[in-house]
DNA sequence: AGCACGCCGACT
DNA sequence: GTCGGCGTGCTC
């Protein structure tokens, strides 16, 4: 086993296969599967994976390993062969689909560089560029205007070299530690050979004659208040030792997490969890459905089962959407389980997401709690993966490697035998329809805990409100329901679905939409800088004066921001206190959590916000919620609008009367008519799921047809239809009757940064083949999509969104 | 990807 | 002859 196969830290075809190294006499043993390396290339050093070990390699002169990066493997067995997958899946290079599944900070930086070689006094020119240093930036020389010719010679020379160099993004936190170098006797001799006045020194030596053990340097310094002078002598003199030792850096460690104990599982959900528990215990993969209405407890049927799984010295993950990841539910997991769990969400820190992920490799916990990556977490002996809110659009990566977390958790559940639950109070169509079919198990919840009734909600037509003379954002309805809350001193939640209601800037003469010069797409209005911005490229302008086009001086902006909402709500409830949350206001760290923190202590009657708080938010005193724009998903060109419409319709009602009190929702919408809006006021998944399904059947859409969508992309719009034309033809002719090749088709943003995009489906049934189809396609392609400005064709099997 | 190599036209 | 530009093919 002297050889190494390696895959090697470049995304390319050519490349897409391992490379066989040799392992230096000192790395063997430390080099294995899973282990970083640095490797020579070509003439530079770059990073890669050991993914095997063999002791015969084809290739003849094969090079040796550089140096080793990890002393254990930071990928296990299992992780590369679900990098291999995941590769097969989604068509992606392995280097890619490995990289995805480790933090951030492992991955490599490279520098190029220039090394005097010479003890001898360089060359005029040369000295100029140098200018007294050994070592340089590559890029600083090519700034200079010495030739490329030149730099050959003056290799040739022995002047200077080239050195690549493989650099770490990894930052160790260090805490300074001091420990006695003496024992006991020798400290108190110490003692006496002081000076007199070193009253200081004495203090610390006595504190270590009464504590053996290492303190931090900073903890010392503090109880015996004193400074690093009276150490600095000490450790001169060889009584103490200081070094450096590494600490795990702790998002929640400056909070304390009250313990809590189980609840006393009603009969549901008794009924529910009793195959899971069985499942664990059998060690067997099954996958079920945790069909539950909202505030019916699935939570607690989680923490159950993974506890069941902690007490079998096994471990669990636990995935939550990105956007719930809340503190509340942090509180809960971190509440139960303590410090046996690890936390993965985006708003850390890449050093913190580094620090956490290290405490899941290094077994310091069994359960981790996190968004979609959290999937790839190193456990090695995983008991039940749990995907809460399965329907969530953000288990879906919609970037390179486009892989679908609930898809990953079943293989992984197949490699460790063992149960995935995916819970849902409405669950994806695919999903629910596995269910009915026998795929999944189904549970159900029906009932909500505590008694708890579902809220009363109410459909307003904001047609009639609008022939009745109310042009404002509130129905009567709702604010009189506002009002008639505040006063009792209960509170509200009103959800304003942002998507289609950006604030654009139109001219009230002659109907100009200012829209951004690289893509098709109106500028959004950002109030606070005064500006517009575009969301698909970093392009933005002042707010203009006057309307470029007629020079009319009417140009205002439009539609439906949070903060206009805000606004319209001051003046139409002037006593309301108002708290909103959107993307301005919970920008910075904590921010979020604070303004969650004020709402639950009753600083505010009303919070008003978007998405993020749709989901999981759980206050005892709000009786009522008010959706303002029901409609806005509705209309996006996407075959899943109704489904999205109904969920989210569905999980913002459920924000109501979770306790106690009762609830109420009030539903403004322009179609009332329509089934999603419908079924969501009745909370009826079963008749939404029937009509949906009915629907999708027709139209030849998931769960009865797969998808498969190609976007193409490149500057010239001609180009773009020419090849996504090419695409369908193919595609066509060679894929079975039963599928139907859609397109070419300009996607809903015809144009993001100055690229056309054009996109074709595939609505099929069965196509073993067509993956060996696309990668031909995207083989034919290969030097056109290399040029930095060239072709760029995207393959999303199974895409969640179609824009 | 990134780099060398090789061929080409332009220019001191 | 020397320099830089760009297409091509390779990296264990």
């Amino acid at each position: 086993m002297n050889i190494a196969r390696v895959i090697v830290d470049v995304p390319s075809q050519n490349t897409n296969r391992p490379f066989d190294y040799g392992i230096p006499e000192r790395f063997s043993g430390v080099v294995q599967p899973g282990v970083r390396v640095i490797i020579p290339f070509g003439p530079r050093k770059i990073m890669g994976y050991v993914v095997s070990l063999t002791d015969h390699s084809d290739f003849d002169k094969v090079r040796d390993i550089v140096d080793v990066l990890d002393l254990t493997p930071i990928l296990t067995k299992e992780l590369l062969q679900i990098g291999k997958w995941l590769s097969n899946q989604t068509l992606s290079y392995y280097i890619s689909c490995l990289q995805v599944m480790l933090p951030q900070v492992l991955k490599a930086k490279y520098r190029k560089e220039l090394w005097i070689t010479t003890e001898e006094e360089l060359p005029e020119e040369l000295e100029k560029v140098f200018a007294g240093r050994d070592v340089i930036d590559y890029e600083e020389f090519q700034q200079s205007n010495l030739s490329y010719q030149k730099l050959r010679t003056m290799i040739e020379d022995g002047w200077i070299d080239v050195h690549y160099e493989v650099k770490s993004r990894e930052t160790k936190r260090t805490t300074t530690m001091v420990e006695p170098q003496k024992d006991a006797i020798e400290l108190e001799e110490s003692l006496v050979d002081l000076s007199k006045q070193a009253n200081k020194q004495r203090i610390v030596i006595q504190y270590f004659l009464e504590h053996e053990q290492p303190v931090p340097k900073k903890q010392l310094l503090q109880t015996l208040h004193t400074t690093a002078a009276t150490i600095k002598p000490l450790i001169e003199k060889g009584i103490l030792r200081e070094y450096k030792q590494e600490v795990l850096r702790d998002p929640y460690g400056h909070r304390e997490f009250e313990r809590t104990q189980p609840f006393t599982l009603t009969e549901e959900q008794q009924a529910a969890i009793e195959p899971v528990l069985a499942s664990i215990e059998d060690n067997s993969h099954d996958v079920f459905l945790l069909h539950g209405v909202t505030g019916s407890g699935k939570t607690e049927v989680y923490l159950q089962s993974i506890q069941q799984v902690i007490d079998r010295d096994q471990e669990a993950i636990m995935l939550v959407p990105e956007i719930a990841l809340t503190p509340q539910m942090v509180e809960r997991f971190k509440g139960r389980f303590g410090s046996k769990v690890a936390v993965l969400h985006s708003a850390l820190s890449a050093g913190e997401k580094y620090d956490e992920w290290r405490k899941i490799q290094r077994q310091e916990v069994q359960v981790v709690v996190g968004a979609r990556s959290a999937i790839f977490a190193p456990f090695t002996n995983i008991g039940i993966i749990i995907i809460d809110e399965e329907h969530e659009s953000s288990y879906k990566q919609e970037d390179r490697t486009r892989y679908h977390a609930r898809d990953v958790a079943i293989e992984r559940g197949k490699i460790h035998t063992c149960p995935v639950m995916l819970g849902s109070a409405t669950p994806a169509l695919e999903t629910y329809a596995r269910a009915v079919k026998g795929n999944y198990q189904l549970l159900t919840l029906s009932k909500r805990m505590n008694d708890a009734m579902m809220p009363k909600a109410e459909l307003v037509d904001m047609r009639e409100e609008l022939h009745e003379g109310n042009r404002s954002m509130f129905s009567r309805q709702l604010k009189e329901n506002i009002e008639d809350r505040i006063a009792k001193g209960e509170q509200i939640v009103l959800f304003l679905n942002r998507r289609g209601y950006a604030t654009f800037v139109m001219c009230r003469d002659c109907g100009h939409v200012k829209e951004c010069p690289h893509c098709d797409i109106a500028l959004t209005y950002h109030r606070r800088q005064e500006r517009l911005k575009c969301h698909y490229c970093s392009h933005e302008e002042p707010m203009p004066a006057q309307c470029p086009e007629c020079e009319s001086k009417t140009i205002r902006y439009f539609g439906t921001g949070t903060q206009k909402i805000e606004e319209a709500l001051q003046q139409l409830i002037p006593e309301a206190r108002v708290i909103r949350m959107d993307v301005d206001t919970t920008r910075r760290k904590g921010s979020h959590e604070r303004l969650l923190q004020q709402f639950g202590e009753k600083k505010a009657d009303i919070l008003l916000g978007t998405q993020m708080i749709a989901k999981g938010l759980d206050f005892a005193n709000v009786t009522l919620v008010g959706v303002l724009a029901a409609d806005s998903l509705l209309n996006l060109p996407d075959f899943r609008a109704s489904e999205k419409t109904f969920q989210l319709l569905t999980q913002v009602s459920g924000r109501a009367g979770r306790h106690q009190l009762p609830g109420e929702v009030i539903i403004q919408t322009y179609t009332p008519e329509h089934y999603s809006i419908q079924l969501s006021s009745q909370f009826n998944y079963e008749a939404f799921f029937a009509e949906e399904m009915k629907l999708r059947k027709a139209f030849h859409y998931p769960p009865y047809y797969f998808l498969t969508l190609f976007t193409v992309s490149h500057p010239k719009q001609l180009k773009v239809q020419e090849v996504t034309q090419k695409i369908v033809q193919f595609m066509g002719q060679r894929l079975t009757e039963g599928a139907d090749v859609l397109g070419p088709t300009p996607s809903a943003l015809t144009r993001i940064n100055d690229r056309y995009r054009y996109q074709c489906m595939v609505k099929y049934k069965k196509e073993p083949e067509q993956r060996k189809l696309v990668q031909r396609i995207l083989h034919y392609y290969e030097d056109e999509m290399k040029q930095e400005n060239g072709l760029q064709i995207t393959v999303d099997f199974q895409p969640y969104q179609l824009m």
